[in-house]
DNA sequence: GCGACCGTTCGGCCCGGGACGAACTGACCA
DNA sequence: TGGTCAGTTCGTCCCGGGCCGAACGGTCGC
C-alpha cells in the first residue's frame, strides 16, 4: 500500500519553487554544477546546495564530483517521466514570452529541443508523425512499435533492451499539444540523430535544430522534408 | 515554457500528507464525502474542508453537492494516472502490514483491486496477460491493442472512444510488480466486469472478489481459471 | 417548528522550512 | 605558497500554512 507520507515526501521535493525551478532545468538531460542551478534559480549558492542535498536524499537526483565540481543530474529516466507528467497538466498557462530575445528563444524551442532523452517541439512530432505514415509506429490503439518498427529499428543498429523501461511511450508536448515518441526507442532515435550529426544543440539550452545534414537524412530516411 | 512557480503550486498540493491520504483514498475511483475523507485522513472537519477547498481549487477534485453532502472525486482520469505514476516510484517502500485484520485486508487488496477506473491486483495482471497470450495485447513495443484486440473489444459492445486519453496504457501494480491494461480499455473491462456482476466489490473499500458467475465467465472469454 | 447532522468560516496557536551571510574546507593555478 | 574559486556548514530570521475549537448556516427527518 502507498503510504500517504511517502507520498507528501515526494511531492515536497517538487513543492518549492527554487527546487522546481532546477528540476526543470535538468530536464534537458544533462549534469549541472551546483552554481550554475543556483544562478538559474535565483538564490544564493548555499541555498542551492542545500536543496540539492534535498533532492538527491530523496533519489531525483543523482551526483557525481569532479575537483571542485558537483555534478547533478536526474536520477534516471523515471524522474524525467514524472516531471513531464507533472507539467503535461499544467501546459494550458501557456506563459507569454514577452521581449524579443524571449521570443526568439522560445520560437527556437517551439521549432526543436530534447525533453530528457528524446526529440520534442514541432520535430519531434515530425518524426512520429513520419514513424506512424510509414507503419513503424502504432497509436490507434496505444503506442508502440509495429513488427515493421522492430524491424527497422534493429536495421538501423538501433538496440531496444532498456531494461524495465517502455519500449515506446508517449509524451506531451507542451508546444505542439500533441504526442511524441518517448521511451527506449526514442532515447535511441535522439541518441543517433545528435551522434550523426543531424540535429545540434544550440548554445547551452535544451534548443536544437536541423543541420543541412539533417535535413537530408530526415528526407532519405522518414520521407520528412518541411521541417523549418 | 512550464514556469517552476506552476509546478511547484501543484506539487504542493500533494505535499501534505492529509492531502496525500485523500487523494490516495480517492483512488479507488468513487466520490466521497467530506466527513468521511476527514475521518479517514484523521483530521477535524473543518480541516478537511480547507484541504478539499484547496485541492478543488487546483483542479485536482472535482465535487458535487447533495442536499448537505460534498461529494468529490478525482477530476479526471489523468490525475489518476499521476497519482499511479508517483506512487509507483514509492512502490519499494512496501509497508508490512501488522496484526490479522490488517493482513487480511492487504491480502483481499492482493487479490484484486480497483484502480482509479480499471482493475489491478492480481486479478488484474491475469486478465492483462490472458490478452496477451491471445493476441489481443501487445506488449513487445509498448502496450497497444492489436487489430484482433480492436476487434475484440467491438465484438463486445465496449467502445473505446475516450477523448484524449490513451487506449491501453499500462498502470504498475505496487503488490505483482508488474504492469496491468489501463486506459480506455481498462476502465470499459472493468465496467462491464462490475456490471456484470462478475466482481463484486468488498464492503466499502477498493477490493474486489471475482463471483460465481466470474470465474466462469473468464474461463469462458479469455481462458483464465486460476484465479483465486 | 425543533433537534440532529454536515459542512463552513474565523481566530489563534505553533512548527517547519526556506532564505541569507559569514566562516570554513578543499581543489586548482600561479 | 599564497590567491581564487566551488561548495559546505551553521546561526539566525521570518513567513506560510496546517491544525483545532467554537460559532454559524443549510438540509434533512420527525
Amino acid at each position: 500500500m502507498t503510504a500517504p507520507s511517502s507520498l507528501a515526501q515526494l511531492a515536497a521535493l517538487l513543492a518549492d519553487e527554487t527546487r522546481a525551478a532546477m528540476c526543470l532545468a535538468l530536464l534537458d538531460g544533462r549534469a549541472w554544477t551546483a552554481g550554475e542551478l543556483a544562478r538559474h534559480a535565483g538564490v544564493a549558492r548555499s541555498t542551492a546546495t542545500e536543496h540539492l542535498h534535498r533532492l538527491t536524499a530523496g533519489g531525483l537526483l543523482a551526483e557525481e564530483r569532479q575537483g571542485r565540481h558537483r555534478y547533478v543530474r536526474l536520477a534516471d529516466a523515471s524522474v524525467a517521466t514524472l516531471l513531464e507528467d507533472m507539467s503535461a497538466r499544467l501546459a494550458p498557462d501557456a506563459t507569454r514570452p514577452t521581449g524579443l530575445r524571449a521570443a526568439t528563444a522560445s520560437a527556437a524551442l517551439a521549432r526543436g529541443r530534447t525533453c530528457y532523452d528524446h526529440l520534442a517541439g514541432r520535430l519531434g512530432v515530425a518524426v512520429t508523425d513520419a514513424l506512424t505514415a510509414r507503419g513503424l509506429l502504432d497509436q490507434s490503439g496505444g503506442f508502440a512499435l509495429t513488427e515493421a518498427g522492430l524491424r527497422w529499428m534493429a536495421g538501423q543498429g538501433l538496440r531496444l533492451d532498456g531494461g524495465k523501461r517502455p519500449v515506446a511511450r508517449a509524451c506531451l508536448d507542451w508546444t505542439e499539444r500533441r504526442p511524441h515518441l518517448a521511451g527506449v526507442a526514442g532515447a535511441r532515435l535522439c541518441e543517433r540523430f545528435l551522434a550523426r550529426g543531424w540535429v545540434a544543440r544550440i548554445g547551452s539550452g535544451r534548443a536544437v535544430r536541423v543541420t543541412p545534414d539533417g535535413r537530408v537524412a530526415l528526407a532519405d530516411l522518414l520521407g520528412i522534408d518541411g521541417v523549418d
